[in-house]
DNA sequence: CTTTTTATATACCGTTTAGTATTTTGTGAA
DNA sequence: TTCACAAAATACTAAACGGTATATAAAAAG
């Protein structure tokens, strides 16, 4: 890894969590400079603008979240368990979500959605990957004859992502861990007792 | 109504929209000037900041949903049918809400959470005042015996707000009404089902 | 070790920001 | 209809914004 490539990381890294608090008008090439320590000359000789740090910022959040849950499945082998990573990820993880600012898709979705394109399309994207992350898991979870064959995949996933970005967000806002507690719990009863046999 | 306050409600009509769509930091006081059609005098006239509008436009947006769903609730006597409101106004509404920009408290919340306490304490209090609401109508319905007695009031409500946030949000972002359908389809079950004796 | 390339810092650009005196316009009462 | 007051428009800050040209420092290559 060069020079270049390695400041351009370092960049990415601290910008992220300035991006993820403050949202994308709200950090400042100032923010930036400050929390890099390194100057404006600095950034726009390794970026071209400003979008384009607040871009790759938002893969770098999320692929926070994605690696960690991954992490955690890969330790899993039926498709329950691995349906159940979620709940549990997100339990345990609450506290360090809040402090790094909450989920980067709802955060840059909700800014992004009538304001910045090419952010907002970072976002949707990664809510459709995401679905399609779980219905697979169900899709498999039914071939093996570990999930129910008549759940609806899309439908089920659907409803697993809207609790926990819902759970999230009151959670976050109103500082009350019990609004993600009760929809984890949901999650898990979910899984225990509908989609499984 | 004296001219005076006609003005500023004229304000905070225009700019209402503007900040549910852009935020606030995203709002600038000439975005105010061009859907006003006023001057920055004119503005300031009325109001001592930016800040000020800003939270009573949260009031105004957030007041719409509130009046809406109350005057839902008005023709409805029994609790279980109070609580249905509360699906059917989001089925309802969903394109109006999308076009006005999204949910005020998901907009706000997220924006202001780390970056400005009196619009993060704004969204927080409606949250807040929401749930009450929603414990009400249940406490009221155990009394009356239309709603089973050894249901938890505040776990229910805290569930029934994520699902419509976790519905909205992912609806609005991706653009696929059936993230909400589905969230409000489970409240439904939930109300019919778990709650109802 | 010198040269050439790359990366960072400095100093600046025009524009936009929120906010404010000051002047002009409009309005309601005497 | 004039007078007094209120409200809106104009014209203006100073500071911050994103972005850039240029100079300097630091690495890499020869």
């Amino acid at each position: 890894m060069g020079k270049a490539e390695r400041t351009r990381r370092f960049i990415i890294e601290k910008s992220a969590a300035l991006f993820n608090k403050k949202g994308y008008a709200g950090t400042s090439l100032s923010d930036m400079t400050g929390a890099t320590g390194l100057t404006k000359g600095s950034i726009y000789g390794n970026f071209e603008n400003k979008d384009e740090v607040a871009l790759e910022a938002f893969d770098y959040n999320f692929e926070k979240f994605r690696s960690g849950i991954r992490e955690m499945m890969k330790s899993e082998k039926g498709s329950l368990q691995k349906l159940m990573c979620y709940p549990r990820y997100y339990e345990e993880k609450l506290e360090e979500i809040v402090e790094n600012g909450g989920c980067p898709i709802l955060n840059t979705g909700i800014e992004a959605d009538d304001t910045h394109e090419a952010l907002h399309q970072k976002a949707s994207e990664a809510i459709s990957n995401w679905k399609k992350s779980i219905v697979s898991i169900i899709d498999i979870g039914k071939f093996k004859g570990e999930i129910q064959s008549n759940i609806d995949s899309s439908a089920a996933a659907e409803l697993i992502i809207s609790l926990i970005e819902g759970g999230l967000f009151l959670s976050k806002v109103s500082g009350q861990a019990s609004y993600l507690r009760n929809s984890l719990d949901r999650i898990k009863l979910l899984i225990l007792t509908e989609l499984a046999p």
